[in-house]
Parts: structure tokens; sequence; C-alpha cells
DNA sequence: CAAAAACCTTATCTTTTGTTAACGTTTTCA
DNA sequence: TGAAAACGTTAACAAAAGATAAGGTTTTTG
């Protein structure tokens, strides 16, 4: 995909928190720059701070941790979603966990300076701490959405819940990597999915 | 405790994330409003849209769902903590659980009305998106830690990590809260204590 | 203060999940 | 293309959690 498409992508793709006028968006454009990741590369590692933050233009990620000597997958994200190792990128620490791609990925950045530099410019300051803002909001409620699926549901009910919402995401994603996600193993899963076809 | 007092502790609570000048502060305060839960008494219910963004100058508060009839409690707050059904608070949409005081809890209010009258003045805006930011980062950061230790730890190690960064948590909020914030049953946790306790 | 409610523990039984390993199939990649 | 790795299912057993109920203590509240 050429450059031109993907930042039009990418601005499409963060319309939902905030919109820039092409003047904004000239002076934007300049701050931002593009990689592809291959399949299984890592975006961030653990013990490594986050500089950037993106935006997939196409393809899949999955985040993972390893525990005693195991990885166990956390997240996903797929194209036309941002993507960082989020707390590692705002808080400068080193990160705790991996973003390795699933696929090929295209990818549109902004590192951490130029953001500082955006947040800073006088013209784009307001409407990037808004954005800032919003992208905050907006992975708040997922994650209340997320914490109340594990405070009030079984991990079958869980299961169901991601089947029926999930898109495609089983025809997608290696269904041991859906299982960590859900908070179970691997061999417990293959059991529900089971249970729930005999039902 | 008089309202100035409570001001000065609301002022210092969110110096973390931003700090005002007296003039600034002096444009600010109106904008807040002061109540006080009386024990057991309800914040926030399931169906209505939260009005209100909070801190919590003492006491404390329980957030629940209501699921199959019962309740099932997922976080607390305490003072010099920031309190709101946020989703609701910020999408405008019906609350789904609800925010309840475990004590008298005296609170420094925000209303969103207010919240978007401060967006909009010409001196605070600046200061409030960023401020809005860095709460909503800062949250994230909270989720992300819960939902990796839901993905990556047993209930029983829950526990043991609660146990030793959750203050006295035990001393204040009652054992079956507890557990639900756990992600167990109350029976659960007391033979999860009894384990590890022998140990 | 006394009755009621709330709370924690314990016991019993059932259900679910974890662990480990084996097997067959599919995918990967040198 | 052919060996190796990855993947999903199943089985058997162990460990943990859920459900329900009973009992005793503490707290609440009219």
């Amino acid at each position: 995909m050429y450059k031109q498409a993907q930042l039009e992508a990418f601005r499409k793709g963060i319309a939902q928190f905030v919109t820039f006028n092409d003047a904004e968006w000239k002076i934007f454009t300049p701050y931002v720059s593009f990689s592809i990741l291959s399949k299984k590369e890592h975006f961030a590692v653990e013990g490594k701070v986050c500089d950037y933050m993106c935006f997939i233009t196409s393809g899949a990620v999955r985040y993972y941790h390893i525990k005693d000597g195991q990885e166990i997958t956390g997240y996903f994200s797929f194209e036309n979603e941002l993507m960082s190792a989020y707390k590692s990128f705002l808080k400068r620490t080193p990160n705790t966990n991996y973003i390795q791609a699933l696929e090929e990925t295209a990818l549109v950045m902004i590192s951490y300076q130029n953001l500082q530099q955006m947040l800073n410019h006088p013209i784009l300051a307001l409407k990037m701490e808004r954005f800032g803002r919003l992208i905050a909001e907006y992975y708040i409620c997922c994650y209340e959405d997320r914490v109340t699926a594990f405070i009030t549901q079984s991990p079958e009910e869980r299961y169901i819940t991601l089947e029926k919402t999930g898109k495609n995401i089983f025809q997608r994603i290696p269904q041991h990597f859906i299982a960590n996600f859900l908070g179970i193993t691997p061999v417990s899963l293959s059991r529900i999915r089971k249970r729930t076809l005999l039902q």
C-alpha cells in the first residue's frame, strides 16, 4: 500500500477521536513515519522502552507476557486499530510484555519525541491533548468491559460472548492464543467448545 | 471537614496530574461542588447516566454489578482518589453498575456540564484536556495491570499480590467483597487464606 | 439492649479447570 | 518437497473452584 493511502486510512481511522482540517493535517503528517513488520517480528520486547505509538493499516499483532518461561497472549490488535505498549510508551518505563506480528503488518507510527513536539506545537497542541484524552478514554472503556467480564462471567460465558462479538477472530487467530486471552488453558478452551457445540 | 480544606486536599490530590497556579485555581473552584454520602448511600445506580466526576476527601466506596440478582463487587475507591462511573460519565450512556458508600464519604464533585464549560474556557481548556488525558492514562495503566493479573495469575497468586500491596484493605473491606474483586467466591477466598496461612 | 442482619469459616458434594501426555493433522520453512 | 514445528483434540488424573448449607461470631439498628 502506498504511504499516501496509509495516511488516508490513518486519518479516517482516528476520525472517531478527532478530525484534522487540511491545514492541520499538513502540519501533522511530517511527524509520522512508516514501517512494516514481517510475520513473527517483534514490535516491542520486555525490558525496552517503547518509543512508538502506531496505527495498523494492515495485518495483526498479539500482545503476550512470558511467565515461568511460557508465553501468555493477552490481547490482539488488527488493521485500523491503534497499537502500542501503552504503559511503557506513556511512562517511559521498560516494557513488561511483547508485541509480535501475527502476519505481515504495515504501520503508521508516531515517536514519543514527535508526539511531545506536537503537544507543544502552538497550532496542534489542543487537538493533540484532546486526541490523547479520547484515545485513553476509549481504551478505559474497553478495559472496563474486559475486567467486568473476568469478574462477572465464567470462562464459558466469556467464550460465548467472544464467539458472538469477536468477528471472525477464530478464523484468524490460533485457538491457544485465544484461550490465553480468555484466561484459561488451550485444553480447557477445547473442552468448552465441544461442550457448547453439543448443547 | 471544611470546604476550604477539602479543596486543598483536592488540589494536592490532582497535583500528580496537573498543577494549577493561584489565578487558574480561582477560575477553577467555582465549577466544583460538594457532597456527603452516608453509609450505604448510592452515588451511582444502574440505568442512570452518571453526571459527576468526584474526588474523595474522606471515606470509601465500592463499585458493584448485579448479575442474576447477586451483587458482585468489582472495585473500591478510597480517600484521595478519584471516583466516577467513568464510562457512563464520559459517553453519556446509562450506567451498568452501582457505586455505594462503604462509610460516610465526603466528595468534591465536577458535573459533566461544568467540565464541558471548563474544556471550552479559554484559560482552562488546554490544562483541562491535559488533566483529562493524564487521568485516563493513569487508569489505563491500572486496568492493564489488573487484566494482566487475570491472564497470568491464579486466584491464589492474585490474593497474595493483593495482600502484599493492598495496604490495609483487609482491615477495611468485608472479605466477601474482596473475593469478588479477585474474581472468586467468598468461600474460595476463605479456603485460600487458610491454605496460604498454613504454608 | 435485644432481635436481626451481616459476616466468616467449615464441611460436603459437584463441576470445572489444570496438568501431562499421546495422537493425528496442518502448516512452516529450509 | 520433506522434515520439523505448530496446532487442536482427547484421555486420565489431580487440584481447585463453585454451590449449598450449617454454625458461630460480630455488627447493625430499631
